[in-house]
DNA sequence: TTTGGATGTAAAC
DNA sequence: TTTACCTCCAAAC
């Protein structure tokens, strides 16, 4: 899964290309149909992420409210004027880039500049949603949720979430405050909190292990015993780490310093984690073997010598 | 060809 | 705490 970095990358990959245009809305798969039907034909104004919520806001008042989930991604492509033909979501490998290519993508004719547009291809596989413009077109598959929602609907959703370090416009120390009053009043381990979307919004299970690793923090710890130092270099953290993803559409957490290869590319897969998938391998800082528990659910690695109470 | 995960969440027990 | 959702891919048969 996607996580926030991702989101934030759709956002802006909307408001790059299809904010302002009209655009027809269809459900190819079927399961959406009675949904694109209500957006069908109206203009996009917005795009916006919190945490791992997308909200696409239509004229009208109402909005296309999608979260990924495990596997749900976003592909998009488009005549030679469409920016940004990429695919954004759900990873098929660990570590994989967030974006194919720069410019054209097939959309129908391939003979050349001179060729007119046909509009978007077949749709391949099961397409949840389809939206498309004058010049290009944007597919979701596999998401956990495809709604549309009005105004009251989507501020119901925003309510529930914790602050995002993804999140502009924000007063600048006021998100960081906010993550640290929320993790004060919890005596629940910080390797869960951190994964709660109403603590800290867009944290998945690779920033969650990579945060911890990098604050050498044990994921143990409760919440209520960081303290308010701990809470505000853990989020500022948070910010610079999800930004290198924004930035990157890559997960990379190590420094520099650790990659096997030249200067000023981005690293290996396996060069690219401290700990995330890293079970059994020795910890690059203290060389003790990196472990492995079954957390809620979900996976949780941790060097239990680096990440010590 | 089948199986089992995966950067997730909510509903059901 | 477990299951269901729902899609694709890689690894195991």
């Amino acid at each position: 899964m996607p996580e926030g970095h991702s989101i934030h990358r759709l956002a802006r990959q909307f408001s790059d290309v299809f904010v302002g245009e009209r655009l027809t809305v269809s459900s190819p798969q079927g399961r959406f149909v009675e949904g694109a039907a209500l957006l069908d034909g109206r203009a996009l104004e917005s795009a916006r992420a919190h945490g791992k919520q997308l909200f696409l806001g239509f004229e009208g008042g109402l909005s296309l409210h999608v979260h990924l989930g495990l596997y749900g991604a976003w592909d998009f492509g488009g005549d030679s004027t469409f920016r940004g033909a990429s695919s954004i979501g759900a990873p098929r490998r660990v570590g994989e880039q967030e974006i194919a290519d720069g410019g054209m993508s097939d959309g129908g004719t391939d003979d050349g500049g001179e060729a007119a547009y046909a509009g978007p291809p077949p749709p391949v596989g099961a397409v949840r949603v389809r939206l498309a413009s004058e010049h290009g077109w944007a597919d979701l598959r596999g998401a956990t949720v495809c709604a549309v929602a009005t105004d009251p609907e989507v501020e119901a959703v925003l309510a529930r979430l914790g602050p995002d370090p993804l999140a502009t416009a924000q007063p600048s120390q006021e998100p960081g405050e906010e993550f640290a009053r929320r993790l004060a009043r919890r005596r629940t381990p910080i390797c869960r909190l951190l994964m709660d979307q109403s603590v800290i919004a867009g944290i998945g299970n690779v920033y969650r292990a990579e945060l911890l690793f990098r604050a050498r923090l044990d994921p143990a710890t409760p919440g209520s015993s960081l303290g308010r130092e701990r809470a505000l270099a853990l989020w500022a953290d948070a910010v610079v780490a999800l930004g290198q993803g924004l930035r990157d559409g890559r997960i990379v957490t190590t420094d520099p310093s650790f990659w096997s290869f030249p200067a000023g590319e981005l690293p290996l897969l396996r060069d690219a984690h401290y700990v995330y998938r890293r079970h059994g391998e020795p910890c690059r800082v203290c060389t003790r073997t990196v472990l492995l528990a079954d957390e809620a659910g979900r996976k949780l690695y941790w060097c239990p010598g680096c990440q010590a109470l």
